[in-house]
DNA sequence: GCCAACGTTGGC
DNA sequence: GCCAACGTTGGC
């Protein structure tokens, strides 16, 4: 069982041509829909805490990196795309009384001065089970190590300090 | 319940 | 564009 009063961090993959970092500082907070993956689900639904920090990451694109913060905004609620027969994600096997997807508000805090890229945070000591650096992840939502978090905060020219304590 | 086929992700 | 990794599907 997690410790609910510890602070966790997640963190958030997206691809910058559908969604950036600068997308969500111009609009705020977004509802972070379209997750199709059981285990992002569960971190989701579940294992998120409102207030949570969360990594923001840009894939698919020129230089795969971590270029922001945000924070989880809200309780759990089901995604409203898994209902709609005109979205991509529409999931006819799914129902409100009993939705098998969920999203959470996410709210904009910060964009790196200079993205951490994937490349850099390679470089890093592999004992930090960061399942961003392991072979093969897929994962589009992820819980981080603390000590991860602080390594990039670092790198990004913060303190990690102000932005970790709970 | 197994597992081959298939689709998707995402770095390169 | 390629392809490794991995999740899902569906026949049996």
């Amino acid at each position: 069982m997690p410790d609910h009063k510890q602070a966790q961090y997640w963190l958030l993959k997206s691809e910058p041509d559908v969604f950036s970092i600068d997308d969500l500082k111009a609009c705020g907070r977004e509802g972070w829909d379209g997750v199709r993956n059981y285990q992002a689900r569960n971190s989701l639904r579940d294992e998120m805490r409102q207030g949570d920090l969360v990594i923001f990451y840009h894939s698919s694109c020129a230089q795969p990196a971590a270029v922001g913060l945000a924070k989880v905004d809200s309780e759990a609620q089901p995604d409203p795309t898994q209902f709609d027969p005109s979205s991509d994600y529409h999931d006819p096997k799914s129902s409100p009384e009993d939705p098998r997807w969920w999203l959470r508000q996410i709210a904009f805090v910060h964009r790196f001065d200079a993205p951490v890229t994937l490349k850099a945070m390679k470089e890093w000591e592999d004992d930090l089970d960061f399942p961003l650096l392991r072979r093969g992840n897929r994962l589009s939502v992820m819980p981080v190590p603390p000590a991860a978090v602080a390594k990039i905060l670092g790198v990004a020219g913060l303190q990690p300090e102000q932005w970790m304590k709970s």
